[in-house]
DNA sequence: AACTGATCTAGAACAATTCTAAAAACCTTG
DNA sequence: CAAGGTTTTTAGAATTGTTCTAGATCAGTT
């Protein structure tokens, strides 16, 4: 990854099928170039910009959300008015700390939940979401 | 409950310091009158002028969170740009139908979740939401 | 009935997100 | 390597759900 820093970027996003645009690529190192992470589309935003990118905040909703459908990311929804996506796609739970907005992984092995009931009425399970809401004590 | 249909609603407001308002009386039978429900602000208020009842949208929303805030009700986090409000508070988790919108109540008892991870750094839990996200098949 | 704090209200304001339609970039083809 | 068609990006407007504001109304007390 030294002097060819994008080419493992260009290969995912071409997997499933997306264009290596610059935007896109940007995007996807901010996202996947350090460990997991859970993101706000305004704070991506905001680093993009920071970071010197030149990129308008309707693109990087398009862009977060278009990497949700393929599988690259996945959307965690904590708070009323506010959509996080996380870096972390294996299976795993969360810890959300309600005063600073923080989300937490927990491995999927650190939990254990057992005698799922049966979906209502021939639904199919898409996903399981365990939030452990915690507030920090003064 | 026949002829005097407001002393037991009137008592649990009192209960949690509520001064019994006409548009709290109101609200409160539409969400405990029958059974189980979840409701967003805008349905509940839909709900109140179809029945006659003249109160403002600003109103159901405070009712909610106050009654949220006393306990009679709890608010669940399933969708970025909506709040539910359940009426069901005792320990349980959801389904929740993506497509519609729907939520339905699984009972504690119908799921095991054992060996939780300790809640980080001297934070304390709150609350555990299970959220488990169907789809209904075609 | 008068008083006083609590509550209600219309409408403005707000925050996050989505939409629009025009410009720019991307990629294939000639 | 230019032209052409398609995809993507963009600024700004629009939309959605919610919260705020400050004046009017109401509930409970005297
Ligand atoms: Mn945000
Ligand atoms: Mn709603
Ligand atoms: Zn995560
Ligand atoms: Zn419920």
């Amino acid at each position: 990854m030294a002097d060819r820093p994008y080419t493992a970027v260009i290969d995912r996003l071409r997997e499933v099928g997306l264009r290596p645009t610059r935007q896109r690529l940007a995007l996807a190192r901010l996202l996947f170039d350090t460990g997991d992470r859970h993101v706000t589309a305004e704070q991506l935003h905001g680093e993009a910009v920071t970071t010197g990118i030149s990129v308008s905040l309707a693109t990087v909703y398009n862009t977060l959300h278009q990497f949700t459908e393929s599988g690259l990311l996945r959307e965690v929804v904590v708070e009323a008015g506010r959509s996080y996506f996380d870096t972390n796609i294996a299976n795993h739970h969360h810890f959300f700390e309600t005063k600073s907005g923080h989300l937490i992984d927990i491995p999927a092995d650190q939990v254990t939940i057992g005698s799922l009931p049966t979906a209502p009425n021939g639904a199919e399970i898409e996903q399981v979401d365990l939030i452990i809401r915690v507030r920090r004590r003064a």
